[in-house]
DNA sequence: CCTTTGCGCAACTGCGTGGTTGCACTATAC
DNA sequence: GTATAGTGCAACCACGCAGTTGCGCAAAGG
């Protein structure tokens, strides 16, 4: 999972995580693990872990105050997670489209040319 | 985990998952289980597995043509993904937006979204 | 008929991880 | 000073999961 996508993918899969990300989201100046746990069924180690987790993947980060280390969220960092799906669906979608027309075109031989070198729409 | 919207990111938080939606997403008219085992380092068996959790969160879905089980994509199951992300970020930058006005206009040449996490905005 | 090919089921292993407990350390409060 | 949170580190357990191997079975194709 060196790979970032799946760090963000993966981080974002625990409820408790998300539920966190929401929790930091809604205080502006971030707030602490014991804070956090407060509000939360699980041990404060349990929420360390987890604000761990969204640290490496860049989905929050820390700041220290005196003895205290306050956590931010960093929503943004998980754009391109939103990215890739995004990506697929409308690429998905733009050929479900080409392929509706053509059914209702129903004149395979003028078909259109294919997107790109080297992929040709060989219908089958 | 039966929420959905984890099933969904676990799902793509695994590498060989996303390549083999990918590889699905290239064929309109699907691809077996062992056709894609064909191009992918792992036995058939841990391609049906991936397929099955893909089939079970419902980015793709079987379709029987005799004995043999052809899997297609559908990527757009992973929309409300994307969505929670994209809300979640796009709400940030609002409450940044505000912030920034607030401390005095004096600021950073873009806050403009779409960029990646690469480049955090100046957060002070 | 028999052979081949592809699918499905089950068991087993290794590893990552969510969660806990316990303890040591340090900065604040009294 | 002492007491009191708050944080960090480490060990440990349970569970899930990616991946494998092995076998059985059904559908095509001779």
């Amino acid at each position: 999972m060196s790979d970032t996508l799946s760090g963000v993918f993966a981080a974002l899969a625990d409820p408790m995580r998300r539920r966190l990300l929401d929790d930091l989201d809604a205080r502006p100046d971030g707030a602490t693990a014991t804070e956090l746990a407060r509000a939360v069924p699980v041990t404060r180690q349990a929420v360390v872990k987890h604000l761990q987790v969204l640290v490496r993947t860049g989905l929050a980060e820390t700041r220290r105050h005196g003895r205290e280390v306050r956590y931010l969220a960093r929503p943004a960092s998980a754009r391109p997670a939103a990215s890739w799906i995004e990506e697929r669906a409308s690429a998905w979608e733009r050929r479900l489209d080409r392929l509706t027309t053509l059914v209702g075109a129903r004149a395979p031989d003028e078909v259109a040319p294919g997107r790109g070198p080297g992929s040709p729409p060989p219908v089958r």
